[in-house]
DNA sequence: GCCGCATCGGTAAGCGCTTACCAGCCACAC
DNA sequence: GTGTGGCTGGTAAGCGCTTACCGATGCGGC
C-alpha cells in the first residue's frame, strides 16, 4: 500500500489509517487521543502505537469543524504593503511596537495550545472590513491592533466572534487593553517640570485621531497647566509616530524660525528618533540645549546618543493581555454573557530616566549585564 | 426569526441560511459564490443579494476541510519564551530580523489570500517536532525560520506537506531562501581591506552552528587571506547574534589585555551595537581606533552614532520571497514534481558604507527624505 | 407541434474528525 | 447456572462546505 514511499508527498496519514492500524475503530482513536472516556489499557496502547508508527496527527480543519474551535485567533495590523514587485520603498522603521505586543500574544496563546493567524491589512485598503471578516472565519477571536472598522462593522463582527482592541476604545461588546498612558505621561511631565524645571514643552503628537495619542497629548496639557508650563501644540507639532514625521516636523520648526521649546515630548520612541537625528543635524545638543522624551521604551532607546528617557509599557505583557482576554471570551457559546466584554483594560507604566531629559546616563554596567535586576 | 438579535452572540450564518433567504439550493449559492458553472443572472443576483443582507462568509474550517486547501502558511520561529507570569526579564532586542522577514511574507501571502499561522517555539523546548507537526496539519506549507528539527524530522515532515527553510540547507524535498551571504561579506571585506587598508580583523561569529554565520566568516576568512590581512578568530570571538553576546566578547578581549584589530566585522548588525556599546564604554573611538561593521542593515543602523556600515539584504524580500515558494509548491498534489524542491535560492546584497567602517557620514540630507534614493 | 440537445440547478456524497447512543461483553451476585 | 449492572467500543450522525452526477427545463430544428 506504501508503495509510494519514494520522493514523492505521501497524503498524511487519517484516523481511519490510525484505526485500521491498531485495530480498532476511529471512536476509538479518538478517545484515546482525546482523553474521553475509559480505554482499556490494551486499546489506548495499541492506538499509541499505532499513532506513533504512523506519525499521525489529526487535520486541523477537520478538528475545527468537527468541535467547533479551531484554536486561532486572528490578528488585524495595519501596515503599508509597501513590497513592490521586487523593491521595497523603504524598509519601514515603525517596526517594533506591533510585532512586540505579537510576540507577547504568541507565548501566551501556545500555552493554551492557539496560534495566531496574522494578517496585515493596508492602510488604504478600500474594502478593510471584507478582509477583517473572512478573517474572523478563520478563527475563534480576534484582536485588532488598529481602528480598520467602523463602529457599525465592529459592532456586527463582535456579534459573531468575541473581539478584542488594542489602544481602542471598549463596546458593549467588545473588550479593549492598552496601557496606561494617563498614568506614565504624568509622570514624566511631572519629572520634566518639577524635577529639571522645564518651563516650555512641545507635545509632538502621534497619527492624527490615535486614542494614544490623545490620551498622552491630554495628560501633558494638564500637568502643564498644573505646573505653569507653557505647551507648544498645533498643527506643526503633528508626527506619526514615525521616524521620518519627527524629523520632518523638527525640520520645519528649525527653519521657520519658531523658537523650540526647552523640551520635547514625543508621542512615542520612533518619532523621539526623528527628533534627536533632526536636531543632531542643526548642531542643537540634547539635553543641552533641548531635552528629548518617547513613550514606549523600544529596546533601542537605550542605544540611542544620547540615551532616550521614557516611558516604559510592558508591551509583551500588552499583548499577552489582549491574548487572554480574547481567550476568556472563546468557546463560551452564544448564551455566554460576555464578562470581558465593554472591559477597558489600563496597563501600568514606568518612567525611564535616562539621558535625554538631562538625567545622568542611565548605568555604568556594561550592557553584557543586560539580564541583571533593573 | 432573528429574535435573537440583542447583545448576545449570534451565530454567524450558514450556507444554508444564504440558500433558504435567496430560494435557491446551497449548490446554487456555492458556484455563485466561487464561480463555478454558469448561475443564470437572475440565480446569481439573488445569491448575492442574500449573501449581502446575511453577511455571509464561508467558514474557514469547513471550506479547508472541503476543498482540501486552508488558504494558511504555518511559520515556525525559534525565540526565548521570556514571558513569565507578569514579567518579562527582558524585552528581547533580537527583535527586528524574523518579524521583518514575516512582514514580508504576510505581504505577499495577502496578495494570494493566504494568510501567516505564528507559531514560535521556545528555544529550549524538548520537543518541538511535535508543535511543528501540529502546526503542519493546520496549514498548507510551512516556513521555518531556524533549525527546530533533526534531518529526519524534516523529511518526514516535507514529505506530507511543502517546507521552504530560511538560512538553512536545501534538502531533496524541501527548499531554502537566504541571501548572498558570501558575495556580501567578500565586497564588505574588500572595503575594509583595500579601501581603507585595514589588515588586522576580528569576526565576532554568530550562533554556533548557524548557516550564515559560517558562510559569512568563510568567505572573510578567504578575502584576508587573498588581501594579505590577519584574522582574529576562535572562542572568544563567538557572539549569539545579539547585542548582550557581543559586547560582552569585547568586554572580555579588552579586559583580558588581548589587543583589538584595526577592525571588527560583525556577524549580524545586533552584535554590532553591543560591540559599539563596549568599545564606547572604553573610550575606545570608532571608526578612529577600531572600524566595526555589522550584516543585515537592519533600521536602526543609520541611526546609530557612528551610523553603521552594514551590508544590506533586503529583508522583507527574503520574507517574500520564502512565501513565494512554498506557494509555489502547495496544491500541486501528491504526484507533482516538486519543482521547487532541493532548490537553494540566494538573494542579492549589497554593502551599505557609513561611518562606522571610517567612511564619511552618510548623508547631509535630513532624515525626513528617507525615501530618496541611496 | 413535437423531439433532441444543451444548460441550469438540485440531490447527495464526502472531506476527517468528534461524540451521542446503543449493543455487546464481562464480572459479579444471587 | 443464570440474571443484571457497568464498561467498553462500534456505528452513525453530523460539523459547513464543494462538487460530481443527473434530472428537469427551455430552446431550436424539423
Amino acid at each position: 500500500m506504501n508503495a509510494e514511499a519514494g520522493t514523492t508527498a505521501a497524503q498524511p496519514p487519517t484516523i481511519y489509517d490510525v484505526a485500521r492500524v491498531a485495530g480498532v475503530s476511529i471512536a476509538s482513536v479518538s478517545r484515546v487521543l482525546n482523553g474521553q472516556g475509559n480505554p482499556r489499557a490494551d486499546t489506548k496502547e495499541r492506538v499509541l502505537q499505532a499513532v506513533e508508527e504512523l506519525g499521525f496527527v489529526p487535520d486541523g480543519a477537520a478538528r475545527a469543524l468537527s468541535a467547533r474551535l479551531k484554536e486561532v485567533v486572528g490578528v488585524v495590523v495595519r501596515r503599508p504593503q509597501a513590497y513592490s514587485a521586487s523593491m521595497f520603498t523603504d524598509e519601514d522603521e515603525n517596526l517594533q511596537f506591533p510585532d512586540m505586543i505579537n510576540r507577547g500574544m504568541e507565548i501566551v496563546a501556545q500555552r493554551h495550545g492557539f496560534d495566531l493567524l496574522i494578517r496585515s491589512v493596508d492602510l488604504d485598503e478600500p474594502d478593510a472590513g471584507r478582509l477583517v471578516f473572512a478573517l474572523a472565519r478563520k478563527s475563534d477571536g480576534l484582536i485588532l491592533h488598529d481602528r480598520v472598522l467602523s463602529p457599525e462593522q465592529l459592532d456586527a463582527l463582535s456579534r459573531q466572534v468575541p473581539v478584542v482592541t488594542l489602544a481602542g476604545q471598549p463596546t458593549p461588546t467588545t473588550a479593549n487593553v492598552q496601557s496606561d498612558n494617563e498614568g506614565g505621561m504624568r509622570a514624566l511631565a511631572r519629572h520634566l517640570i518639577a524635577d529639571h524645571g522645564y518651563l516650555t514643552i512641545g507635545y509632538l503628537a502621534g497619527h492624527e485621531g490615535s486614542p494614544d495619542s490623545l490620551a498622552r497629548g491630554r495628560a501633558l496639557a494638564e500637568e502643564a497647566a498644573a505646573g505653569g508650563a507653557i505647551l507648544f501644540t498645533g498643527e506643526a507639532w503633528r508626527g506619526s509616530y514615525q521616524a521620518a514625521g519627527g524629523a520632518q516636523a523638527i525640520e520645519h520648526l528649525i527653519v521657520s524660525g519658531s523658537g523650540l521649546p526647552r523640551a520635547i515630548v514625543c508621542a512615542n520612541d520612533q518619532s523621539a528618533i526623528g527628533v534627536l537625528h533632526a536636531l543632531a543635524l542643526h548642531g542643537i545638543s540634547v539635553p543641552g540645549q533641548v531635552a528629548v522624551t518617547g513613550f514606549d521604551d523600544i529596546p533601542v532607546a537605550r542605544h540611542l546618543r544620547p540615551q532616550l528617557t521614557s516611558v516604559r509599557q510592558s508591551i509583551q505583557e500588552l499583548g499577552a493581555t489582549a491574548f487572554e482576554t480574547v481567550y476568556s471570551m472563546i468557546g463560551r457559546g452564544p448564551d455566554f454573557d460576555g464578562s470581558a466584554r465593554g472591559r477597558d483594560i489600563a496597563l501600568p507604566t514606568r518612567l525611564i530616566r535616562r539621558e535625554s531629559c538631562g538625567c545622568p546616563p542611565e548605568s555604568i554596567r556594561p550592557l553584557a549585564g543586560t539580564g541583571s535586576g533593573g
